[in-house]
DNA sequence: GGCATATAGTTAGTTATGCAACTAATTCAA
DNA sequence: TTGAATTAGTTGCATAACTAACTATATGCC
């Protein structure tokens, strides 16, 4: 089957590369010409702040997808600009919570409105069903990936 | 309406983070464990070689939707493995030709066996007409996002 | 109680990304 | 035909990603 070779490369070029980049740039874009400093990166951090304030680090890795050290650096990214702070756990020692600052706060509502006009943009001409589709198949591509064997039961 | 107020937001963290980090993290270890030395990023410039030979660097720009700078440094780091050359073209001297070297062709196709056997575990229960959806769905927000107004019309 | 193991977070090193500013070569128009 | 604008590629700077190795605290078992 030489003529399909490529197919399943292809749809890998396109999840990973193509569309979620383009999104996340527009995002940053709209983000400085309204004259936030914040990286996606960041934003994507307080947006889970802002559902649950005083996550720890771990569970922010849980939420963003992301590893530990990539969380230290953005936490350390967010307290050099005042965003969050880190605040030891009082039950263990080991665990910081981190928490949102009044600057942080002031963000929620304009960047939120910023994504979601940017995805408003991104998503013209997709219907309801198209999106929920692509969610189930990025739920289950990532279940597949993650889950072991027996969870992937449940 | 607060009660959908994250939804977008939601399905910009879905697309950008889990599944496409997922699926990369995923063939990156694999390419590892094979032995294999090359970045995922690599391989996406490998790949478009293996299509077409001898492109230029704005040309792998298009295809692979990177910036001018990654994709010189992407190819920097190339030459540094011996897996690709820039070649002058002869007729427009601003022009590098990227053009792949033996050990380049000989991984084309254990890598390109790799990726489809991990799209394979990614789109284990997903059916062809989602992964056609998704598709279709990314092609638009791509264009969405960075065709002009006018083109769009075609 | 004390040692092995697990968990939370940090640090170091390499690669990659984006933007802005730059050089060199080419094209186009007065 | 020469000088402005465009195109191809590079470099510098900041942020972010992953891996591996590390410290510190907590847990659990004998």
């Amino acid at each position: 089957m030489p003529n399909n070779h490529f197919k399943r490369g292809e749809l890998y070029s396109v999840i990973n590369g193509m569309a979620s980049t383009a999104v996340a740039r527009r995002l940053q874009k709209n983000f400085r010409n309204a004259g936030l400093e914040i990286t996606i990166e960041q934003w994507s951090v307080l947006y889970h702040l802002w559902k649950e304030d005083g996550l720890s680090q771990q569970e922010l890795c849980n939420r963003t997808f992301r590893d530990k050290p990539s969380i230290t650096r953005l936490i350390d990214n967010l307290e050099k600009q005042q965003l969050v702070k880190r605040v030891a756990s009082p039950t263990d020692r080991r665990i910081n919570l981190v928490q949102l600052t009044q600057a942080a706060k002031d963000l929620q509502q304009i960047t939120i409105d910023l994504a979601n006009q940017t995805m408003s943009e991104a998503l013209v001409g997709v219907d309801k069903k198209e999106i929920e589709i692509v969610k189930s198949v990025f739920q289950r591509v990532y279940d597949n990936l993650t889950l072991t064997p027996v969870e992937q039961l449940n």
